[in-house]
DNA sequence: CTAGGGTTAG
């Protein structure tokens, strides 16, 4: 009879306990366990430390391992807690210690005692304990086939980046589940081979949510956007739910597509969901960067502005966002709102900031934020942070400055630090600081032939044709192949029109021609001459403004001009970097023709408006 | 108790 009460007493606890958040309530609750003579037991007081120990700010050494010390015989389960609590804490080291006292007393373990030392390991990346556990659940009577202990066991080894030992216990297993196979799928998302995670998922006997977001998000992270697309129309076919989680894999497909039409589509399928931006910061941070990389940055703050909940996410897209459209000015306005708030900015949020500087030669600014953001808001710089640093000196002009800091950063430089170099260099036409940089790069990524182009290309402004033969021979000798370049215009019925260097494909190609030469005859009246230099190959005048005109950039300004709505913003998509030329006719067009054009080259966005660029004519 | 998550520069 006592015994019943007991227990009904303890399951109640249990269930106010799990309603507690705060540490007071959570005294009081312990208040009352004392009281009643039941602080000795094993299943309540479990309960009471998994509670404490999701409060973050209560360290486990304290009122937790009080607790635990006070119960003369823990059983297993409280152990446990214990053990995973130093776990979950990232403490291998105090968590295995427990194990070892809890095996000393002939007390469990149990499988969640396994699960608890399999994420440590995990967390800790320490594949060699790992394996000592894994041997333990083989040694230890009956864990070696439990389902929940394999999953775990798969989890650690993929943490620790040993795949195949994971592939190994997933093919052994006497049981799976739908978790087995997702984090399998997940293994090998993560590492690019979405061949061998399709496979799994292909072969995967009942797909829930989770493992269908897994695809989706695989698809994305991997720069497969279409296929993203593909799967979660396929998701949605089977009727399977979807969360925010299968959102922002979808909008971040979306986001790489950079199309209207996308775009749209899916911010009315989140819009209709449960997981509104308004609502959501993981739906809301995706939908501002899926609009920026659109070049609709004006609805990205919007959502911005509609979230009720923002965190360092949301301000950090938007930052760059601003950064990437060169409105230099509300990314640091962005920044120092930022600052009011509770909300820390985090490595990203520096690059976004200095990134917007530089677009804007703010060089003072971006030097004095470079200067404190460790002091100050404690984000050691990286080598990112220098590279963007360079970036701002060198497209200044101050390129022995670049490069004297690139000499004395505290790390190696990595490829973005160079590259931004190499790019000042190209900018201010310097061979001779090209060809330093060129040399890191070469070493770096030997197979990334932007580099090759830019340093040829600074050679051939500066007449070096030599040396422009030599690089293209070093080119040729690595078998690297040119990319093709291309732009591209969304119709209004979001049908996409390519346009490829000097192409002639196009049904309506002589239309675009005649609208392309109206518009050279009308840049002409305002003084537009074409810059030669934007070519580099050593062949005559007259050729060099032929090749010009077949710039595929031009090619879709004159469709865009054709097939747009009179007053609305002209965009344009480009692979490559925008050349100066058509850079300058943009300009012009922009004025003579009164339109706002958007072009999004691979680097940024550049708005022209009124002849002017919002880049400042420095990219 | 175990599986899916967003922002990054040249």
């Amino acid at each position: 009879m006592i015994n019943l009460q007991r227990k009904v007493l303890e399951s109640e606890l249990v269930s106010i306990l799990q309603g507690c958040t705060t540490l007071n309530q959570i005294k009081r609750v312990h208040a009352f366990i004392y009281r009643n003579n039941l602080n000795q037991s094993s299943y309540v007081i479990t309960k009471l430390l998994r509670v404490l120990t999701t409060l973050r700010h209560v360290p486990i050494h304290t009122y937790p391992l009080l607790l635990f010390s006070q119960v003369h015989n823990p059983n297993p389960f409280l152990w446990t807690a214990l053990i995973r609590a130093y776990a979950h804490k990232g403490d291998i080291f105090e968590a295995f210690r427990l194990y070892g006292s809890m095996r000393m007393k002939c007390t469990g373990p149990v499988s969640f005692t396994f699960s608890a030392l399999f994420s440590a390991c995990g967390a800790a990346r320490d594949a060699r304990l790992g394996a000592q556990v894994h041997a333990q659940t083989i040694l230890i009577g009956g864990f070696a086939s439990d389902l929940y202990v394999n999953n775990t066991m798969i989890d650690m080894y993929v943490k620790c980046g040993l795949l195949p030992c994971a592939r190994k216990v997933f093919d052994e297993m006497p049981e799976r589940d739908v978790v087995s196979w997702t984090s399998l799928i997940v293994a090998y998302a993560k590492i690019g081979d979405m061949g061998s995670a399709g496979e799994l998922f292909d072969e995967l006997p009942v797909k829930d949510m989770v493992a269908w977001s897994a695809m989706v998000n695989g698809y994305a992270q991997n720069a497969m956007p279409k296929k993203a697309l593909e799967f979660f129309e396929l998701l949605r076919n089977e009727g399977v739910e979807i969360d925010e989680v299968t959102l922002v894999g979808v909008i971040s497909a979306c986001a790489q597509l950079g199309a209207s039409k996308y775009a749209n589509w899916i911010r009315d399928i989140a819009g209709s969901s449960r997981f509104r931006s308004e609502n959501n910061v993981l739906v809301g941070s995706a939908l501002i960067d899926m609009y920026s990389k659109c070049g609709n940055v004006e609805e990205a703050y919007n959502v911005f502005k509609g979230m009720k909940e923002r965190n360092v996410f949301s301000y950090s897209s938007m930052i760059v966002g601003f950064a990437i459209h060169g409105s230099a000015n509300e990314a640091m306005k962005l920044f120092y709102e930022m600052l009011k708030t509770e909300i820390k900015p985090n490595h990203v949020t520096f690059v976004g900031v200095l990134t917007a500087c530089s677009h804007a030669g703010m060089v003072d600014q971006g030097q004095q934020i470079f200067a404190t953001m460790e002091k100050c808001y404690g984000v050691a710089p990286t080598a990112d942070h220098y590279a963007c640093m360079a970036d701002l000196l060198g497209r200044a002009g101050h390129l022995e400055k670049a490069h004297r800091l690139i000499e004395t950063m505290p790390m190696k430089p990595n490829g973005a630090v160079w590259g931004a170099l190499l790019g000042a260099s190209h900018i201010h036409g310097n061979p001779d600081v090209a060809e330093t940089a060129s040399k890191h790069l070469f070493e770096l990524e030997p197979d990334n032939i932007g580099n090759y182009l830019l340093l040829s290309k600074t050679y051939a402004s500066a007449g070096r044709w030599d040396d422009v033969s030599r690089v293209r021979k070093l080119m040729k000798e690595k078998r690297l192949k040119k990319n093709p370049g291309y732009s591209w215009f969304e119709a209004k019925n979001g049908i996409i029109h390519e346009f490829f260097a000097g192409d002639v494909t196009h049904p309506e190609i002589t239309e675009i021609k005649k609208e392309l030469d109206d518009l050279m005859e009308r840049l002409k009246t305002i003084g537009y001459l074409p810059n030669l230099c934007s070519v580099s190959y050593d062949i005559s005048d007259n050729e060099k403004r032929r090749i010009l005109m077949t710039h595929s950039e031009k090619l879709a300004l004159a469709f865009g001009l054709l097939r747009s709505d009179a007053g609305s913003t002209i965009k344009i998509m480009k692979n490559l970097r925008i050349c100066e030329d058509c850079h300058i006719v943009m300009c012009g067009a922009s004025k003579v023709t009164g339109r706002k054009i958007v072009v999004r080259d691979n680097m940024r966005f550049h708005h022209f408006l009124h002849g002017a660029c919002s880049c400042g004519n420095f990219w």
